[in-house]
DNA sequence: CTCATTATTTATCATTTGATTATTAAATAT
DNA sequence: ATATTTAATAATCAAATGATAAATAATGAG
């Protein structure tokens, strides 16, 4: 049979990729594909979709990974791993900034390392079937942003400690709202697919300053009511 | 949204259930438990499966719908109709009542009518999957809630109308925020499972509270900056 | 070049899964 | 009771899918 040249990979056009890669790459090469395919069609996506995409067959992608399974495991770690950044606990907490500052910071920054598209879809797969991973994250924002984002807001507007006066579920409401509001707008963007025009930066200063101007009383009757109720 | 927990897989079937049903019965019970699998497992979720769930053989299915996709669409329908109160788009702009009620009323009164488990996690998977209805979903909420709304806090707080200086992207931004935190609280509870023990009229309550009284100075330079744009 | 190594492909297996057909049995009519 | 109708099941098909084994061909060594 004569040998036909073979139908290129659909989308290759700079290096026509030799046939034969060395194993580091193409398994480097196969874990970033299939981190886009499973972000694109969830865990269920299929692994001879996956092997069309990347250009090669599908038995190939069992000789680097010994199962689907294995393969969606190393996806996971290398969405999920060294995202967050550990000096944005204290960058909430210093106050040697004003607190709207740090605010602004930490969400611009956040928003900008977390909130793309594969974290996003990936994230939101994961709840729906029930994974633990969004549990144990959210914890964790929980304990390392909401509440000392509470207690910062304590603080600001001269209200007793969480020492002193515990952070009752209401007032964590309140910045699980401000929170939601900006992941919200990553949803919209890569689970909606709806193109939002307006700036992201921008749309989270706006956002941070009519919270920051208007959570005071609120929160300061939330306070007296949970000392109260403690005493 | 309140107070609707995860429904359970029917586990024990009250009345042993006579094999033999009237078709118009079976029909609503497979539609009644194929909405809360799809829910559940998403589109992708087997026949199989359902069947076992339903307490019946799979070809029955077939019986009553000619493909999984009709009855996907069968489901489609029965959670996507009728949830939208038009009394809603009145009850935002009616300044009989003053605004803060008026928020209030209707977030709950949407809160509690829409979000729920089956259409949280049917809308969510709909989106991921790219079907339109989330699109078009959304372009209503702009147009009858996020609109509206912008323009009663514009007449709150002695801006133009919407006719004088157009609505600008940041400042609808600030609606889409107000409305994400409620949406977000949602999807903690039915898409991450977290369990969340603040009254979700009350947290209604104090997020409309901020809102409104940090939103005005904001809106207020956005307009200014979008009228000079225009100008 | 010749040959050994191994990255990659072709062919194929065993289940799974949406769907169809043939059979059984429950309800109703006579 | 007997017969008729049809809801429901059992048996099965064909395509899809995760995975394996055998065959092929690209690469480097001698």
């Amino acid at each position: 049979m004569l040998d036909s040249p073979k139908p290129q990979a659909k989308s290759a056009p700079e290096r026509p990729q030799k046939k034969r890669m060395n194993p580091d790459a193409r398994e480097a090469h196969i874990v970033a594909e299939a981190v886009l395919f499973f972000a694109e069609h969830g865990f269920e996506g299929k692994t001879r979709d996956l092997a069309k995409r990347i250009g090669i067959t599908q038995p190939l992608l069992y000789r680097y990974f010994p199962s689907k399974e294995s393969l969606i495991e190393r996806v996971y770690q290398e969405v999920y791993v060294q995202r967050w950044n550990p000096a944005w606990e204290d960058l909430i907490t210093d106050r040697r900034a004003p607190l709207p500052d740090r605010l602004c910071r930490f969400y611009k920054e956040y928003s900008r390392a977390v909130y793309d598209y594969v974290w996003v879809r990936m994230f939101v797969y994961s709840g729906l079937k029930g994974v633990d991973i969004n549990d144990r994250y959210l914890r964790g924002i929980k304990e390392k942003v909401l509440r000392p984002v509470c207690g910062e807001l304590r603080h600001a507007n001269g209200l007793p400690t969480p020492g002193a006066v515990p952070i009752g579920e209401q007032e964590l409401e309140l910045a699980w709202g401000l929170h939601g509001s900006f992941f919200y707008r990553a949803i919209r963007r890569y689970i909606y697919n709806l193109t939002t025009t307006a700036d992201s930066d921008t749309a989270i200063e706006n956002e941070v300053r009519v919270f920051l101007s208007g959570v005071g009383p609120v929160q300061r009757q939330l306070v007296e009511a949970q000392d109260k109720q403690d005493s």
